[in-house]
DNA sequence: GCGACAG
DNA sequence: ATCTTGTCGC
């Protein structure tokens, strides 16, 4: 599939900076979104000493069975900065979805959309620059505060930050620890949580995300 | 000023 | 992210 790939690749966190405030008006947040979809992709990258792996898997959304893998080896493209984290893996995501036959319906990304400093993680960044709806799901908070949703499998409670909700805190699995979903590009919250959790049947991170972390682990520690 | 800080 | 032992549970 198509990507759109910036000129040049920001060198100093300045020029990161500067980028994010080029792209931010860029994010559509209009419209609920995609309230039905066929194929969802996940995209994660494991790192080992200076090389990384980047893999991007797509999955029939209903049956959860794996339609597509691109997985690319490369290096980080920006030091890791809280705030600036997505310049260090889109380069090799983007080379990972390019190489993908299938246009997914929905990008699932290994951490933050809306819920980030400048309301522009990296869920926004890859929304913007495929053009295609994409959500983020983050492990841990970067920032906001959040009362604990409630034990049972769906229950959420709003991520707010400065008065107004990024995203939303969801318990996938009952019981078991919550994450954190906030929307990317050409999708809503309410839209996003619905479609985080249809992929989260069994365990506590969508099966998107863990075919991805599976196939980016497997390529960079292959002897 | 002191911590916190996606992966 | 990654470095790592043991332990609990299906």
């Amino acid at each position: 599939m198509d990507v759109r790939r910036p000129p040049t690749w920001p060198a100093t966190p300045q020029e990161a900076l500067a980028e994010q405030d080029r792209l931010r008006p860029l994010v559509d947040l209009a419209g609920p979104g995609p309230q039905t979809i066929a194929t969802a992709a996940g995209l994660d990258v494991t790192y080992a000493g200076d090389r990384l792996a980047a893999a991007v898997v797509v999955l029939d959304a209903g049956t959860l069975d794996v339609i597509e893998e691109s997985v690319v080896e490369g290096v980080p493209a920006f030091p890791y900065v809280p705030g600036l984290f997505a310049f260090r893996e889109l380069p090799a995501l983007l080379d990972a979805l390019e190489a993908l036959t299938t246009v997914p319906d929905l990008l699932v990304c290994d951490g933050h959309g809306l819920a980030h400093p400048r309301r522009f993680g990296l869920a926004c960044h890859l929304g913007v620059l495929t053009g295609l709806p994409a959500v983020g799901v983050a492990k841990t908070p970067l920032l906001g505060g959040y009362d604990e949703p409630g034990p049972e499998r769906g229950a959420a409670s709003p991520l707010r930050d400065g008065g107004e909700t990024v995203g939303t805190v969801l318990r996938t699995q009952a019981g078991v620890k919550p994450v954190y979903v906030s929307a990317g590009h050409r999708i809503d919250l309410p839209t996003a949580r619905r479609h985080v959790l249809a992929l989260s049947p069994r365990y506590r991170l969508p099966e998107t995300t863990r075919r991805a972390d599976h196939l980016s682990r497997q390529v960079l520690r292959a002897p």
